[in-house]
RNA sequence: CGGGGUAUAGCACAGUUGGCUAGUGCGCUCGGUUUGGGACCGAGAGGCCGCAGGUUCGAGUCCUGCUACCCCGACCA
């Protein structure tokens, strides 16, 4: 097997040999696709278990819509289209025929979703509407990279109804708020919020909520997104309702989803020279237990003692690697390129003592325990290696976000220290645009609404603080 | 769509001014020695040299035309 090129010779290489070494995802044949193996699968997995359940406590319901709009729907919502149509891939024919209408695989739902949504929403009762779909959209992008951005990828798409503004904003911002508690709580992942600049939201929303990671590499990485849409689809799609007072009135929704893209997200925000470095709360294998011997007997012994550890802790995904023909050292570095986040070393010298080594994936310490004392020592360790993968991620986040207050200080953190920049901005999307043309750099979130200082660029006086980073 | 590159075994690559039998490393199979940080020895299996033409006694190698993919931009979860 061959080694991983280090995150300081290039970034973006060592990025593909993880998710190649650590098995993650391959190529395929499909140009921009790719196909995601089982390991790579079990994490987004996960991730999809335990965002479901986040999903269903705040009682939205799962649906499941088809593959193909009509694109006379799609086309429904201009500001929409204009957004998607570039980027879409089109069906125009089936059953040897040429199609009367031209099918669009999906770059998202709203439209199909919507269209039906108006025949099931007429009166104040059936609002508010709470529904969530787990499927595959295509997007037509001109550049790829596994899960960071693929052609097709798999995701979560919500989508809420609401009688008026403030239930949307509520629902915009409770799923937002999901997200940054799924995050955290789960990948470990400590996320910059807030709203995105007109220029970068969702085409036809009236805003748009991100939740931003910080790759190591210094460049920002979005991570899910929570739209108010307002009443646009509701005008285009026609969705009104009955008010108690007999009017009829349209419809506020919202719209929030995240991606495989997670699971690229997980490498550049917690990896290391070594591989992977998986959250515990996700990883697909919490405990791998290597077994080390010489001889037959040693083996037989050693394998009932690992039998028994699976047991003691039968609670958490704990796996044996029993395979024949590799040696110890090579399964060490395996696992560590798959970011395993404990393993079990247990050996004759281990089991004379009744003992075994405890290696950590995060910190590489190794520690004796006795195996009686595993089933209250790992749990423990799982715990705190998931608090010190946030721990480490929020110290680079700190570390590498700076407030400037020129645009010459802002283009040499930029360009030699990258990460997040705070920085005041006069609004307008003209500086906005003139800013990402000479430097690369995006708003990828609105701070603080009213600001006082000057525009970086213009310098004019500020409206806003928002963070500007090169993004992925 | 621009700019650069590559196409030879599952993967990474070498193959000289054309030369006769198609190479190396990793991986794979078999046998043995090993096993506490990516083991070693030996024996094997595995190829329409991207596709189509052309030049030549002879093409992986030279010429022409395709096609595909990769990297850097523009587009974007």
């Amino acid at each position: 097997m061959s080694r991983i090129t280090p995150q300081s010779e290039d970034f973006s290489q060592w990025y593909l040999d993880i998710v190649k070494e650590a098995e993650l995802a391959d190529y395929s044949k499909v140009k921009g696709c790719m196909v995601i193996k089982p390991y790579g699968y079990a994490i987004w997995e996960n991730m999809q278990k335990d965002l479901d359940r986040r999903i269903k406590e705040a009682g939205v319901k799962n649906v499941y819509f088809p593959l193909f709009i009509p694109e006379s729907l799609l086309q429904r919502e201009k500001d929409h289209v204009e957004g998607f149509a570039p980027e879409c891939a089109v069906v125009t024919h089936g059953g040897g025929k040429e199609l009367a209408e031209k099918l669009i695989v999906r770059p998202t739902s709203e439209t199909i979703m919507y269209d039906t949504f108006s025949d099931w929403i007429q009166s104040y009762r059936d609002l508010p509407l709470l529904i969530n779909q787990w499927a595959n959209v295509v997007r037509w992008e001109m550049r790829t990279r596994p899960f960071l951005r693929t052609t097709e990828f798999l995701w979560q798409e919500g989508h809420t109804v609401h009688k008026d503004k403030a239930g949307a904003d509520e629902e915009a911002h409770r799923a937002l708020n999901m997200y940054i508690d799924f995050d955290r709580e789960s990948l470990a992942l400590p996320v910059l919020t807030g709203k995105k600049s007109d220029k970068e939201k969702f085409a036809g929303a009236l805003y748009t909520l991100s939740t931003e990671a910080l790759a190591k590499d210094g460049r920002a990485i979005q991570a899910g997104t929570s739209h108010n849409l307002g009443t646009t689809f509701a005008k285009s799609f026609n969705i009104q309702y009955q008010s108690e007072e007999g009017k009829l009135e349209d419809v506020w929704q919202t719209s929030w989803g995240v991606s495989t893209r997670l699971v690229g997200t997980l490498i550049v925000c917690h990896g290391d020279d070594k591989g992977l470095k998986m959250p515990p709360k996700i990883a697909p294998i919490q405990v791998v237990i290597v077994p080390i011997f010489r001889n037959d007997e040693d083996k037989t012994a050693i394998l009932d003692a690992a039998k028994q550890v699976v047991s003691d802790l039968k609670n958490f995904r704990v796996e044996i690697d029993n395979r024949d023909g590799q040696t110890p050292g090579y399964k060490f570095a395996q696992w560590e390129v798959k970011g395993v986040p404990i393993r079990l070393e247990i050996g004759p010298r281990d089991l004379e003592n009744n003992s075994c080594i405890v290696a950590r994936r995060d910190t590489s310490e190794k520690e004796t325990y006795e195996l009686s004392e595993l089933f209250t020592v790992i749990p423990k360790l799982l715990d705190e290696i998931q608090d010190n993968l946030y721990e480490e991620a929020l110290n680079f986040q700190k570390e590498n976000t700076r407030k400037v207050d020129s645009y010459d200080e802002f283009k040499t953190v930029l360009e030699e220290k990258g990460g997040f920049i705070l920085a005041g901005w006069c609004g307008s999307e003209d500086c906005e645009q003139k800013i990402q043309d000479e430097t690369k750099a995006t708003i990828r979130v609105i701070d603080e609404e009213e600001h006082i200082g000057k525009c970086i660029l213009c310098g004019a006086e500020a409206k806003q603080r928002v963070y500007f980073a090169k993004a992925y």
